[in-house]
This record gives C-alpha cells, structure tokens and sequence, in this order.
DNA sequence: GTCTATATGGGGATAGAC
DNA sequence: GTCTATCCCCATATAGAC
C-alpha cells in the first residue's frame, strides 16, 4: 500500500527545496518527484506558499520544543541560579543541528533546509519561518540577559542575531570558496555534527560574553 | 542627454534587487524602471544570472580591493608582527559595512543587498560571489593564522564562517522577530553603521579568539 | 473528501527585423 | 545596439470526475 498524498507531496517538496531552494523548486519537480497531481498541493496547502509554510512547520516545531525544552531543563538543573551562556546556547543551537543521525540523509537534508531558512530571502519566507522564531527568541532573550546581567539587552538582541547568523553558516556549509569550503562545506557532508556544534559553540559563546565595545569612540 | 543604457539597467536592477531580493524581482520589474528593453538585459548581460553577476561584481570589487588595502596598511604598521585581531576583523568588515555614508540610500541598499548576498541562497549566488570572495578569503586566512598560531588553520576557516554569518545578519538587519528587530533591523535603519561595526567586531573578535572545544568529548 | 483536466496570466529567454 | 514578436515554462485557480 502506498503512503498518503499529503505526506509524500512533504517528503518530495523537503528533498528538493533542500536540494535547490525554495524559489528555485517548482511544484511540478515536487509533483513529479511525488507521483501526484498538480492540483493535490493546492488541494492540501493552499499553493506553494503553503506549502513551504507546511514544511518549514512540520520540521521546525518539535526542533523549537526541543529548544525550549532543553533550556527548562539547563535552568531547573542550575537550580535558582542561570544556567551558563555555554548552556543556553547549546540548547538553543543543539536541536537545530543534531536533528536525524550524522548519517541519516534526511538529518543532512534538513540541516541545508535550515541553513536557507535562517537567512531572509526576499519576502515569504521571513514570515513562515518568523511565527516559528518568536516564542523562542523571547524566551532565549531572557535567560541570556539573566546569564549576561552586565549587558544591555539591546546588545544581546544583536548577539543573538549575530549567533543565528554563525549558525546559519555552519547548517550550509559556508562560502564556497575553495579554502574555506575544504574546511568546513566538504566536512560537513561526512563527519558528525558534534564537532560541529562544538566549535560552534566555542565560538558563539565567546562572542556573547565579550565585553561590550565603547560606545564613544 | 540620457544616460546610457547599461548603467541605468545596472542601477534600477541593483536598487530592486536590494529591496525585493534576486529570485523575487522579475526582469520586467527592471526594465519597466529603468525605462529599457526586456531584449536590452538579454544583449548586455546574457540574461538574469549575468545581471546578478554584473551587479554584485560593479560593487564589491571595490570593497574586496579596499579589505586588502587595508589589511596591508594595518600589517605594515605592526612592523614585522602579527596586527592584532581586531585589526584584521575591522580590514575585513568595515569595507563592507562602511560603504557609502550612513546617510546614503543606496549605501543602505548595498548594505541590504550584500547581506542576501553573503547568504548561500540556491546557487547561482554562490558563484557570483565566491570568485570575488576567493581571493580576499585567502589572504585573510593566512593574516588570522599568523595572529593566532596556536589555532588549528581549519578551526580559522570555520570561525572565518561563522563571521561570515554574523555579518550577514548585521548587514541584512537580523531576522523579522519583534523582539530582535526592534533592537536590530529598525535601528539599523536609522543608526551610523559604526555602532553596528563595533559591535560587530566585538562579537566576531572574541569568538575568534575563543580556546578552541575539546575534540574528545 | 480526493484528485484529474484544463485555463489563465506572468516569467525568462530568443530570433530576427530595424 | 535596439526593439518586436514569440516560445516555452511556471504558479495559480477552477470545474467537475471519482
């Protein structure tokens, strides 16, 4: 017996818009690759826009769960007192890159889907993946500015939008330039996301604790 | 008398694709703007992608020459050792966050443009951008390599992406989270580039310079 | 409720007249 | 060099079969 509609147009539509983009992914390669009809994605997601939305959703909200999660649980650990920056920020990036095995082809496609999802591209896309940001954003927001009591909250707002950036870079690989690329983009295919995350980590942390910059210079 | 033809195109194209991003702005949109003929792209540029090309190259050569310059001026005035991270960062950042004054529309725009640019989105992009990032990339790797002997060179390229990334999210005004934009997208708008420099180097220098993560966990 | 067939309008690209 | 006319592909919408 052969799977639903609704999921297979999801698998099909996540393999490609991971593969080549979102824009550059027409729903007659997802339909094709789907073996259904065209109308059945307008039938079940309301057009394309849908169903990125449905996508993105699909995959992104047991990852921000996760986020939440993990940071309830760094915080009851830490028992009154906050949790370390290394600890906020490693469940805030862990779930986002551990997601499927190292070696689970579906764990890697969807790390490059991130990667693309991070970064604003023109319009629809900020909002599908914004409403999925918000609740953790605020919430990240705060136990950072209780981990960093010294920091404007201002500060640690572009912090962390300094870190999603870094992040970002680390779910896609990074540029394609040959010597940077031969670090990072071709191992990224093949060693485990740990070390990953942990150099991610290392490097996060440490630009979240810096000590502001002179505002007057 | 008018100005020529494939100045206006480059011009219109670059203020759309600043607003509207690469993939969402069709050629009709800039031929309409620029007052030209759709055929007219086609003659001088060989289509979208060669315009895309065409407008990234008229405006980061100049950058990416201003970065080496600048990395020199401040290597020769360490004399014979290493300039200090800070130094390097701001070689590498400022160009790009500094070009046209605060007060310039079409430095924002640059802004916002190069901040979708830097930003793996589907392809094409990465091409246009990556030979022009090749060379400054190198350099800049062997400059933060002499700065920071005690780093492993692959753990530079990482860190050099993850800079990469937190740049892009300075340039391209952070992600559409209420709470984030109002301290970031917002001002960034309406605030001088070198606060957002100089907290962006602050940031980017001490993950830098972060002890590298235990690789044996 | 689910899907097929088909129509519409907009997009990038190209050949060839001027 | 420039423009007109045209081609083919795509996303979207809808009518109606099952």
């Amino acid at each position: 017996m052969k799977p639903a509609t609704q999921p297979r147009i999801l698998d099909a539509a996540e393999k490609l818009f991971a593969r080549h983009g979102f824009e550059s992914t027409s729903l007659r390669a997802i339909i094709a690759s789907a073996g259904v009809n065209l109308a059945a994605i307008h039938y079940h997601f309301r057009g394309k826009e849908g169903l990125i939305r449905a996508v993105i959703e699909r995959r992104f909200a047991p990852i921000n769960d996760e986020r939440l999660r993990r940071l309830e649980v760094c915080e009851r650990r830490a028992d009154g007192r906050s949790p370390t920056v290394e600890e906020i920020l490693e469940a805030f990036l862990s779930p986002m890159l551990r997601v499927g095995l190292p070696h689970s082809g579906q764990g890697r496609l969807l790390m490059q889907l991130a990667g693309r999802l991070l970064q604003p591209s023109g319009g629809m896309l900020e909002k599908a993946a914004g409403s999925e940001f918000e609740r953790v954003a605020i919430r990240f927001l705060a136990a950072l500015h209780r981990a960093l009591p010294d920091l404007p909250k201002q500060e640690i707002a572009w912090r962390i939008n300094f870190t999603i950036g870094a992040a970002a870079r680390a779910l896609s690989g990074g540029i394609p330039v040959k010597v940077l690329s031969s670090a990072s983009h071709e191992n990224l295919q093949e060693r485990d996301v740990q070390r990953v995350l942990q150099r991610l980590i290392a490097y996060t942390a440490a630009g979240m604790k810096a000590p502001p910059a002179n505002q007057r210079p």
